[in-house]
This record gives C-alpha cells, structure tokens and sequence, in this order.
DNA sequence: TAGATTAGCTAACAACTGTACGCTAAATAA
DNA sequence: TTATTTAGCGTACAGTTGTTAGCTAATCTA
C-alpha cells in the first residue's frame, strides 16, 4: 500500500494534476485541455493517463475537489482574523479576494465549469458552494441570533455577490479591485441591514399575535 | 445593396447563425463548437465560412449582440407589466425566469462566455450585463428617488442576484424553480429595504450637518 | 528465489480540425 | 452586350485528437 511503487504512482497523478493547472489560464479553460497536452506537461505518454484517472472528466473532478479543500481553509482563516478583531464583512470579502488573486486559475475553473458542459462538474461546483454558504449561514446564526431560514437567505446572497465580486475583479486592475471591494462591503452591509428589519416585522408580527391570543 | 446577391449572402449568414444557436445545448458550449459542424448544419461549405465571418469568435460575438437585444426587449415588456400595476421586484424576476425558460441556450451562452477565454466575448458579455444594469438603475432612481449611487449599487446587486438565480434555475424542475424565484424575491426585498436604512442614514447625517452650520 | 502484478512505453488507428488554393456560375456594373 | 465581382464549392494538407493493443522492466508477493 505504502510500497516504492505506489508512492512512484502518487508522484505522477499529482504530476497530472499540477500539469493541468499549469496550463489554465485566463486563455485556456479546463474543457479546452486535451488529454494529450496534459501528460505532455507532466512527462508521460499519453496512454500512461489511463493508469491515474478514468478520463479528463475525472481529473476534473479532482480538481474541483481540491480547490474546496483550499477554499475551506481560506475560510477558517478568516474567522480567525473576525474573532481576533475587525469587521466581520469586510474581512470576509478581503480574504476571498486574495484568494482570488493568488488562486486565478482555480477559481476560474470553478467559474467556468459552474456553468459548463458537464452535469458531474456542475453537480460538484453546486455542492462545493453549498458547503460554503451554509458554513457562513451557521457563523451568521451564531454571531446575530437570527433564524436558520434568515440566516439562509442572507448567507446565500452574499455568497453570490462576493463570488461574482471575484469573477468581475480578475479582468479588473489592482486599483479597480480595491474600489470593487468597497462596493462589494456596502453591497453585503445594505442587504444585513434589510434582513435584520425583515427579522424585525417578523418577530413584531408574532408578538401581536401572540398578545391576540392572550 | 438590396439586390437578388446581398439578400441571399443574408439568408446563409442568418443560416449560420440559427445553425450555431441549434447546436447550443446543456451539454454542448459555444467554444466547442466546430467550424465545419456549423457549416454543416447551415448547409454549406466548410470554406465558405470565412465569406461572412472572419472566424468562430466573430460569429459568437454576433450572438452575444443578438442575446443583448433580445433581453432588452424582455425588459421593456416588464416594464410594461408593471406600469399596468403589480410588484415591480416580483414582475421583474418572474419575465426574467420566463426569459430563460424560453431561451435557455441563449442564456446559457452568456453565462458561459462571461467567463470564457475571449477577452472581447468576456468584455462583450459585461457591457450586456452593464447596460441592463443602467436601465434597472434609471428605474429605481426615477420610482423610489434614491440618489443615483444608491440606485447603482442596489441595480448592480440586483441584477447579479437575478442572474445568479436563472444560472441555478438551469438545473432545476419546474416546481424547484418556483420555490427560487420565491427565495430571489425575498432576497432583492431585503437588500431594497437595507438600502432604504441606508439612504435614510446618509440624510439624518446630512441634516444634522446642515443644522450645525446654521 | 520464482511468479504475478503493473506503471509506463511505442506504434498505430480512424476521426476530426482550420484553412489555403483555385475553380464555377450567377449576379452586377459598364 | 461585355467585363467584373463574388458566394459557394471541391480538393488537399498538415496537424491534432482519444483510445486500442501489446510489450518491457521494475516492483511486489508468496
């Protein structure tokens, strides 16, 4: 299991995989690699890939994989920076920002394949997403006390501004970033405003009918 | 100019671009369509082509100018809906449900494409978002009085929100689809109200200045 | 040590791609 | 009418692709 030879076998999978990262780029999307290219880079006959991964699908996958992984500890991270002071918001979009710039091409991947020709990629990009909002929904219940389904919806939507903050700042300069993310926070901070008087109504609606009652 | 020769060069032109429109699919992106596929489709020559366009790209980008159109006449029509009375959050995002319902692989070539390997398809695609943006901005400034910033920022979110919804919708049954726009609206609503707080902020703050002067 | 397993190789395949070149026949211009 | 323009065609070429089949040599197992 731990054998000289599956260690040798470990090294040239990781060699796949870091060849196809290699060769994304802001010209080259995933779907356009071609398997041939990919062992090329890694220094293997074409027909050696089969012995790693089923198909460039697969590869893919594990790609998708890896980039929630990293996306993750990104995360924890950045509750790091929150609890040891400092805007909760404006940390948050901070550090998915410079995520984003020292991870174009992954995030570009997932980007582009959210949206791809594969269901599988799709599926797993949706997934990975998920995962990373209902962390922040937990966070938000946690830190405001409001309710799960509030929680939710808030945590959904800034998820979806933020990412689509990302997409915009990689065509744009460092200065442009910078003002992105101002728009961004304030964008974040308008809608936590308007959950908490949504909250709001909701629990005075309760509250009257509750008092109905007695 | 409108003789027997111009009018059929437009026939095969238009030929080739229904050709390209039909071969869109879920499974099947712009970027990986053929040359020879789309002539083959439209019923001509591999060559003959470059008689009406320099090069794929060159006909993508006619496609996104296309889509532009059409989704600027979907909003027209929205608006018309809603000046014949009903929620103009609720209008909005149902026509623009109903747009992608209808025009799927259209949709599916913006989304894609946003964040394709064409800069010009990419800067294409940002101009369409932006344009559509600016009206959605013209219309809360011109309805709700909000200071032009505010308008462009809630427009912004806005549209990303609604767009974000219809790229998830892609995926979705029919009845999963209602419970989105149901959960989109809520969204657009809670970050209308928090824009609502912070425009009232702004005033009091302004007004508290003014006061000091006198 | 003897036999089984296997990562990686070469060679070969049919299928496809974009595009250059030159021709034809019809529409247009003179 | 005659000369020019041009949309569309067939042929051709060099390059790429994914995948099959079978071999070699190193590693693992017993």
């Amino acid at each position: 299991m731990s054998g000289n030879r599956s260690i040798k076998k470990e090294q040239t999978r990781r060699a796949l995989i870091d060849a196809a990262l290699n060769q994304l780029s802001a010209e080259r999307s995933f779907a356009s690699l071609s398997l041939r290219e990919v062992t090329r880079e890694a220094g293997i006959a074409p027909t050696s890939f089969y012995r790693h991964f089923q198909n460039m699908e697969a590869l893919g996958l594990t790609l998708v994989d890896e980039s929630g992984l990293t996306l993750r500890q990104l995360m924890r991270q950045a509750r790091q920076r929150i609890e040891s002071g400092g805007s909760a918001i404006r940390t948050s979009v901070e550090t998915f920002m410079e995520f984003i710039s020292r991870n174009e091409n992954i995030f570009r991947l997932l980007l582009r394949e959210r949206s791809g020709t594969s269901r599988d990629f799709r599926a797993a990009i949706a997934r990975e997403i998920a995962h990373f909002s209902l962390e922040l929904a937990d966070y938000i219940e946690a830190v405001t006390r409001r309710g799960g389904e509030f929680a939710r919806i808030q945590a959904d939507a800034m998820v979806i501004l933020v990412f689509n903050a990302g997409a915009e700042a990689l065509d744009m300069t460092a200065a442009q970033r910078k003002q992105l993310v101002e728009k961004t926070i304030r964008q974040l901070r308008m809608l936590d405003a308007g959950v908490s008087i949504y909250l709001k109504r909701s629990q005075n609606r309760e509250n009257s009918r509750s008092n109905a009652g007695n």
